[in-house]
RNA sequence: GGAGAAGUCGCGUAGUUGGUCGAGCGCGCGCGACUGGAAAUCGCGUAACUGCCAAACACAGUUCGAGAGUUCGAAUCUCUCCUUCUCCGCCA
């Protein structure tokens, strides 16, 4: 969510920015929420002198019977009463005015960095550089899922009956290698200054609305039927709201946070839960990392967070690519945003596994989170968040790339004490 | 889940026959005086949001857990909800 104040004094950029986004059927909505809120000023200028008239007549008021005027009182409070049914027009035309502007506020896209390239949807998203070798092995890799079935570590068909479709069962060194996963990227955290944290895995509207736009909403979050409770699509969002109408002190900047969760997602809309496997499924584990800074620092943290992602996977013998999302792929809240894709020699090609995204003071403003500067003058932080790791997904991509010719699978040195000192699993 | 108590300005509190309470006091914090410097002491200041404005000040409005109501007027009265604490029940 953008500042309506900026939008008003600058409705071309805004309109630049919705073209660039491809969005232009939103394009008219500029042009009403400028109106709307000139309508609504009035409005509350209106309704404000009214107000005052009534909170001085209300003094005077008292003073009269207490002096035992009563006459000049009961004249005093017709006076009151005699603009009641203007004020509470006023007052509900406020009321409705104001939730109609938020409303379009939230479809207004946040205005990207001049940096990120212009483009229509994903296929115009760009790679910025690759870190690794991609080797394609002389050996056939097989899919994932039969990869650990070798190792007796997946059962998909008892998911199917228990949960349906898009749910697993990881068992034995698989399920092991899962939770590995988590623990060092964990601690890969920790050691780069992260706090770790486990925060609720169900929270409410107001935060969902405050952390992600409305069509994601909608296409991700599972309510729970009765409460205004939502499962988290991603700690992201407890994390975030975690700071939900609080004035943080500056020096408490920049707010480094790491967290786990299980993640729920409908995946409503997307390329489908086809897939096979456990690419893309309704429920699954992640370690996260988050930062709520001062605006000027945002994009070094940006920068500084995707590398923590290409060190882990690299430090896991996984080869990687930076991939830059074009404006048409930018989520609504988003300033910019990338994603590392980890380098599959069975597909050969790269997919995504983290995503990096620095959402300038949109997550802010929404949720109402903000800073008391040196000054004493309050201001909106920023936001960003990236994944540090997300099995099973990234089982994909470890089984992958470690793969030996003899079907056994090597562990690098820096999974190995979480994996009880193993070298290698043999099927 | 049941029974009770409570939610006030960063913290602790005052504030019930509704009116000069957006709110007193203490602590904390900031500025100043005193001091060679400090401690102590004294003085002043110290919430958020919105409108007006180029901006600041000033002014106006809103906010005493949230929402609704009664009233000319509500921190103070009524209702609903939320949260916290204590006791009981249940349970990882």
């Amino acid at each position: 969510m953008i500042d309506i104040r900026f939008l008003r004094e600058n409705p071309d950029i805004v309109r630049q920015n919705i073209k660039n986004k491809f969005q232009d059927a939103k394009l008219p909505l500029v042009d009403e929420v400028i109106a709307l809120d000139a309508e609504n000023r009035r409005t509350q200028q209106e309704a404000n002198d009214l107000r005052a008239d009534r909170n001085r007549y209300s003094k005077e008021i008292g003073n009269l019977m207490r002096k035992g005027q009563k006459e000049e009182a009961e004249a005093m409070k017709k006076k009151v009463t005699d603009a009641d049914d203007r004020r509470a027009a006023l007052e509900a035309k406020e009321v409705e005015l104001a939730a109609r502007i938020r409303e379009i506020m939230m479809l207004i896209p946040n205005i990207i960095d001049p940096s990120v390239p212009i483009g229509p949807d994903d296929s115009a998203n760009v790679e910025v550089e690759r870190f690794g070798e991609p080797v394609v092995p002389q050996f056939d890799i097989p899919y994932h899922t039969e990869i650990m079935e070798r190792f007796a570590g997946i059962d998909m068909d008892a998911a199917g009956r228990v949960s349906g479709n898009g749910f697993y069962y990881l068992l034995g060194d698989i399920a092991r290698l899962h939770e590995a996963v988590l623990a060092y990227a964990r601690d890969f955290m920790i050691d780069r200054g992260f706090t770790f944290c486990i925060p609720p895995f169900m929270i409410h509207g107001n935060v969902v609305e405050g952390v992600m736009s409305q069509n994601d909403m909608d296409s991700m979050m599972y309510k729970i039927e009765g409460e205004d409770l939502y499962l988290i699509g991603t700690s992201e969002h407890s994390m975030i709201g975690r700071y939900i109408d609080q004035i943080l002190p500056e020096d408490s900047l920049p707010q480094k946070l790491t967290s786990y969760s299980p993640c729920f997602r409908k995946e409503k809309g997307a390329h489908g839960i086809e897939e096979r496997g456990v690419y893309r499924i309704h429920q699954f584990e992640k370690q996260e990392m988050i930062i709520v800074c001062r605006p000027e620092d945002s994009m070094d943290w940006y920068e500084r967070m995707w590398r923590y992602s290409v060190e882990l996977f690299r430090s896991l013998d996984i080869p990687v690519r930076q991939l830059e999302c074009c404006s048409g792929d930018l989520a609504d809240l988003k300033v910019k945003s990338c994603d590392i894709e980890a380098w599959s020699p069975r597909q050969k090609k790269y997919f995504e596994v983290c995503s990096c995204s620095n959402l300038g003071d949109a997550q802010a403003r929404r949720l109402k989170m903000r800073v008391k500067g040196a000054d004493g003058k309050n201001y909106l932080p920023h936001t960003l968040n990236n994944t540090v790791v997300a099995p099973p997904r990234m089982l994909i991509a470890f089984l992958e790339n470690n793969l030996c010719a003899d079907g056994s699978v090597k562990i690098p040195a820096a999974l190995r004490p979480y994996m009880g000192g193993k070298e290698v699993l043999v099927p």
